[in-house]
RNA sequence: GCCCGGGUAGCUCAGCCUGGAUAGAGCACCUGCCUUCUACGAAGAAAUUCGAGGCGAGCAGGGGGUCGCAGGUUCGAAUCCUGUCUCGGGCGCCA
């Protein structure tokens, strides 16, 4: 349809004497800001300086050249300097309808090549708390999985746990020096005080690090069978929580990796490169010095030879191009560590491994308080376990205001799914590379642009769905505005994961997903759908909606609800 | 100091890559509406139908903007370029 726009306007200009390619036609047709105008502009400001003429006579003399409207479209005005064309919104409408139901969970999918990707997020570290920073790497890495995969790439999802280094270190010197006489609980925030009372220790006697980096050498050396046992029951309390929270967040990984178990290869990485002379040693420690590639110095073994996350990550990359043969390597880590990353990247270059253009870095930022960093170091945060906890609380009073026959199952459940709703979105709705300032009346707000919000229109659609007993047909004797807006908003869904996935961002398709429920919402109010005349056509409408709706949040990896 | 990323309504953000029709949303505030999640009454064996209100996780309208500031390019700048102010992050043994 668009290329029988182009070679219209082509024709018209043509006979003006005047030759432009079909690309430059297409670059500057337009989509009108409103349905009224039509659905596709040709704004004629450019042909000004070619033809010497005010644009808006312009516009004119092309609309009086093109004379008869062609078959396919429905009329062609213009609009000031604008020259405005309508499809046959009826044809519109019927095959949008059609396509969405027939191709059901699939509508949207797109081709775009079946490279092998690996999808590295959510690495949170044991020994630590999983706040809500946490939240929003993980949602963020699931939701780019899911959009990866809907665009027609094999997703690995792989987690880096960090379950060694440094904080484990100091974690275990806390609880055996201050607290060895509590019992090991199975609680995150009791978990989580240890390592903050383990930092706010060391701030004030400076020799005690010494006694930590002992412990550190020792838990790496691993022989010290008490040190070792200590840890290793730690470190699964840490990681069956994460597990539970994985579960709940709706998200899985394939691979899981360990920071300790990349402890030995990475002494051998930086042995080699050292040998190589690629790394260097400077006051004892090995490091790689990238200041000639305006990247600082990277250390990767401290003078004690033990190992740094650098060296672990270098290990790392090795063994996902070696064992798992990828094509592409996303690693969706904090914004923070741009630099580690970029320094990682060049290493891996600089050593000689094919594989380093394949990696990319997908930078998450921070979730911050309005008054400065959530950090697990100062215990200044928002735990997730508590954070679900109130949210879900919240969500089960607006239930139990609408809904008394409930069971205490069912409760649960929605309110379950509610909760991570609102809280996901929350997350994804921005952009990654952008602050969020948390604030936790907001995270209580299922009003406006939340995710409550999107799964509310969702059980609209399906109770009008349950309730309806006409045939659907995707025909339609005359439309409404609101019908076609609806229309045109479906029709860009496939558009939108193409560039979701181009910019790796999933808040292409949460703002999507609003602006689409905003859509049908106006048209839940304008047009009534059961016992209309023309209720076939809009259940039909209606079912649309529901599936698209599905897809996208889908994409966003929100689980939908029929009843709220 | 150097390197990134921001600065758009009181607050939180979208738009910027690829310049165009009055700069969009949400929250909060004010005014209306409310038929199709749920929920009340009546009729019916039931699916359901009818009726009058309420709720709000619904809709409409309203107030609120020097798009940080100053230049430049352009027929046209929130968008591109330069300078500048300001906030956040990072910058050799944390992850």
């Amino acid at each position: 349809m668009k290329s029988l726009i182009i070679q219209t306007i082509k024709k018209a200009l043509e006979k003006k004497k005047i030759k432009i390619s079909d690309e430059e036609i297409e670059k500057h047709l337009e989509a009108p800001p409103s349905a009224d105008l039509g659905d596709y502009a040709f704004p004629c400001f450019f042909l000004s300086g070619i033809m010497k003429q005010d644009p808006k006579r312009i516009a004119l003399i092309i609309r009086e050249t093109i004379g008869n409207i062609p078959a396919e479209l429905e009329d062609i005005q213009t609009e000031g300097p604008y020259v405005n064309f309508f499809l046959n919104r009826k044809d519109l409408a019927s095959s949008v309808i059609d396509t969405i139901l027939k191709q059901k969970d699939a509508y949207g999918k797109a081709n775009m090549g079946n490279d092998k990707v690996m999808i590295e997020f959510s690495q949170a570290n044991t020994h630590k708390a999983f706040h809500v920073g946490h939240i929003r790497g993980t949602s963020l890495g699931e939701s780019l999985a899911r959009i990866l995969e809907f665009c027609g790439n094999k997703v690995i999802r792989a987690n880096y746990q960090g379950d060694s280094g440094m904080h484990v270190a100091k974690w275990i010197w806390c609880y055996k020096k201050y607290h060895s006489r509590e019992k090991i609980k199975n609680d995150e925030s009791w978990i989580a005080s240890i390592y903050v009372d383990a930092v706010e220790r060391l701030a004030k006697g400076e020799k005690l690090q010494e006694e930590v980096d002992i412990v550190n050498k020792s838990l790496e050396g691993g022989k010290n069978k008490e040190l070792v046992e200590l840890w290793k029951k730690t470190r699964k309390l840490s990681l069956d929580a994460f597990e539970k929270i994985y579960k709940e967040l709706n998200t899985h990984f394939d691979f899981y990796f360990f920071e300790k178990d990349m402890e030995k290869d990475a002494t051998r990485i930086v042995e080699d490169l050292l040998a190589k002379k690629i790394a260097i040693l400077s006051d004892g420690a090995a490091i790689m010095d990238l200041k000639k590639h305006n990247l600082g110095v990277w250390v990767l073994l401290r003078k004690d030879k033990t190992v740094l996350y650098s060296a672990k990550d270098l290990a790392l990359a090795e063994r996902k191009f070696n064992q798992y043969k990828i094509d592409r390597s996303i690693y969706v880590v904090g914004a923070e560590q741009k630099l580690h990353l970029h320094q990682l990247f060049k290493t891996l270059e600089l050593a000689g491994f094919p594989q380093a253009k394949k990696c990319e870095y997908v930078p998450v930022s921070e979730v911050r308080f309005p008054w400065g960093k959530m950090s697990s170091r100062t215990g200044d945060n928002v735990l997730y376990s508590e954070l679900i906890k109130q949210v879900a609380d919240f969500a089960k009073k607006g239930i139990k205001k609408r809904t008394k026959k409930i069971s205490d199952k069912e409760l649960e459940g929605r309110a379950l799914k509610i909760s991570i709703a609102a809280i996901k979105y929350s997350m994804l709705k921005q952009n990654p590379n952008r602050n969020i300032i948390f604030k936790k009346e907001e995270a209580m707000n299922f009003e406006g642009d939340t995710g409550p919000y999107l799964l509310y229109s969702y059980t609209r659609a399906s109770s009008i769905l349950k309730k309806s007993k006409a045939k659907i047909s995707s025909k339609s004797k005359n439309l409404e505005q609101k019908e076609i807006e609806l229309i045109k908003e479906l029709s860009k869904f496939p558009e939108i994961t193409i560039n979701a996935k181009k910019a790796l961002d999933p808040s292409v398709i949460a703002n999507y997903s609003y602006h689409l429920a905003q859509v049908f919402n106006e048209f839940y109010h304008s047009c009534q759908v059961l016992n209309s005349e023309n209720e076939a056509f809009r259940v039909s409408l209606v079912a649309s909606f529901e599936q698209v709706l599905k897809n996208s949040l889908y994409l966003l990896g929100i689980e939908v609800l029929d009843k709220m």
